[in-house]
RNA sequence: GGCGGCGUGGCCAAGUGGUCUAAGGCGAAGGUCUGCAAAACCUUUAUUCGUCGGUUCGAAUCCGACCGCUGCCUCCA
């Protein structure tokens, strides 16, 4: 398995420091707001990402942290006039839901910055102690120019960004560079005690105190989207390392963004759209297919034509996912068992998900995967069992397990469990009588008043079948 | 100013030295099946990969120049 680590900007052959278990860390939101649908794309891919890995048969511990305390959730507090507790609460619960509809795997553990103040503590005093960071009343700061390989992971000459006109102007820092580790509280602001007053912690702080204490030193994974390589991941680097004199993170991964008119979508520039906006009015399945489509470190263009495209391709998928399902629950047999060679779909698949996730590729094997099969329905009667269950359960570990576009479960009943399916399909047994009646008038206005109803009608050889939205 | 990324068919998007006269999806056109639909299947839709040069037996893929777009260097996924 191949992965593009940004630290040397090449592939590499994925090693974890303890297989079968991989530590994985992402950086998670900041909750002072909806998650827009770009921020989606990163936690998304980064699910799909965590999937294949387990696919290949690891046991991967996944870290999303969640930065409950910081300076826009405090901003947000004053504006909605409500403590920021009340703020970082709402919004945590959000991201949950918003989570959950896009059916993302639930992270191993979801660690707050607040429930780590201690440890946040004991990392800056211990990077005090080792003279990497100093106090000015009461605010303390990492000082860059004493961690010697500062800039690595970017690619930063740290003389250059000093030449560079927007770097944060602050009178107490040595350099502008530095950062804050331990921010003084303002009149009225939430802080916590400290050795050195009452305050809060600075933003980066809390990934390199929580990634140590869940995952350890030395981690297998972290990733992020691409804005957070600098200042955040450097610094992370630099705090880390720092302080434990081990390399802090084996593979750096970076996630692209979303554009909208070939621009980055951002809360800043207010060219975003909310997930949960998006989800309102397309599946979750087709958002994922959609951002599946494109390749996790490029640039995605974002708008609802795009969507609209993935939806119409996903139903492709949805459809046969359907057949198979209905003739499972048929369980008819056929004495011919086609030919057909699931073993190659399944090397195919991983060939290109190995090489650093090329879920494109990937979606393109499930697609011609799709296409064979139609073929072999088309050309048969009545389909053999064992072969329905080999082509579900490929669907079920790459398009559902892997790749979160399909949902076995949520696909359309036929069975009449219900008292709605027996009426449908009272409504079917007339219409057929109609068909046979060749009273088409009326078999087409049942068909037509069901679909208005949103119930789908499809004829096939063996009988018709629907499906509800 | 410093450091990156990108430019592939009508649209989206893989591919980064030969299997590429370029995957896959959407869209479009025609056909098969069907009473008609829907679904499905078949066929067609880039001799060409921003432009111009160069390296090479061979380039969309490497090098150079140029044009266009864009990201980071400030909070940001």
């Amino acid at each position: 398995m191949l992965i593009y680590n940004t630290q040397s900007r090449k592939k590499e052959e994925f090693k974890p420091i303890n297989p079968p278990k991989v530590s994985m860390y992402i950086c998670g939101p900041t909750v002072y707001n909806y998650i827009h649908i770009g921020n989606a794309r990163t936690f998304l891919m980064s699910d799909v990402i965590r999937r294949y890995i387990e696919y290949k048969g690891y046991d991967v511990k996944f870290a999303m942290n969640i930065t409950d305390i910081d300076d826009k959730i405090i901003r947000q507090s004053i504006e909605e006039n409500v403590p920021s507790s009340e703020v970082a609460g709402k919004y945590i619960k959000a991201f949950l839901e918003d989570m959950d509809s896009l059916k993302l795997k639930r992270a191993t553990i979801n660690p707050y910055a607040t429930d780590h103040i201690g440890e946040i503590i004991d990392l800056i005093k211990t990077l005090e102690e080792k003279g990497f960071a100093y106090n000015i009343d009461g605010n303390v700061f990492y000082d860059v120019s004493k961690f010697k390989t500062y800039g690595q992971l970017s690619g930063k000459n740290i003389d250059d960004l000093e030449s560079g006109a927007r770097i944060e102007i602050n009178e107490m820092k040595k350099n502008p560079l530095d950062f804050s580790l331990w921010k003084k509280a303002k009149e009225g602001e939430p802080s916590w005690d400290s050795p050195w007053g009452k305050g809060r912690p600075g933003w980066h702080i809390e990934c390199s105190a929580m990634s140590c204490k869940h995952l350890g030193e030395t981690i297998d994974i972290h990733m992020g989207g691409n804005d957070l390589i600098f200042p955040h991941h450097e610094n992370e680097v630099a705090q880390s390392e720092a302080a434990t004199d081990k390399h802090f993170v084996n593979y750096w991964m970076h996630l692209g963004f979303v554009n909208i008119n070939e621009e980055k979508m951002s809360k800043s520039l207010g060219n975003f759209f909310t997930a949960r906006e998006v989800l309102a009015k397309f599946p979750a399945e087709a958002i994922r297919l959609f951002f599946v489509q494109t390749h996790y470190r490029g640039p995605l263009s974002f708008s609802e034509e795009l969507l609209s495209g993935a939806q119409k391709g996903l139903e492709k998928i949805t459809n046969l996912a359907e057949t198979l399902k209905l003739e499972e629950e048929k369980n008819s047999t056929s004495s011919v068992n086609p030919e057909f060679d699931f073993e190659k779909y399944y090397a195919e698949f991983e060939k290109e998900m190995d090489d650093d996730f090329n879920s494109p590729k990937g979606v393109a094997v499930i697609f011609d995967f799709v296409k064979n099969v139609n073929k072999v329905i088309a050309d048969n009667e009545s389909l053999h069992v064992e072969f329905v269950k080999k082509a579900k359960e490929f669907l079920s570990k790459t398009a559902e397990g892997v790749l979160g576009i399909l949902h076995f479960d949520d696909l359309g009943k036929s069975k009449g469990a219900s008292l709605e399916d027996e009426l449908i399909n009272l409504l079917l047994r007339l219409r057929a009588q109609a068909k046979e009646d060749k009273n088409y008038k009326l078999s087409d206005e049942i068909r037509d008043q069901l679909s208005g109803l949103g119930v789908q009608l499809k004829d096939s050889k063996t009988g018709t079948t629907f499906t509800i939205n």
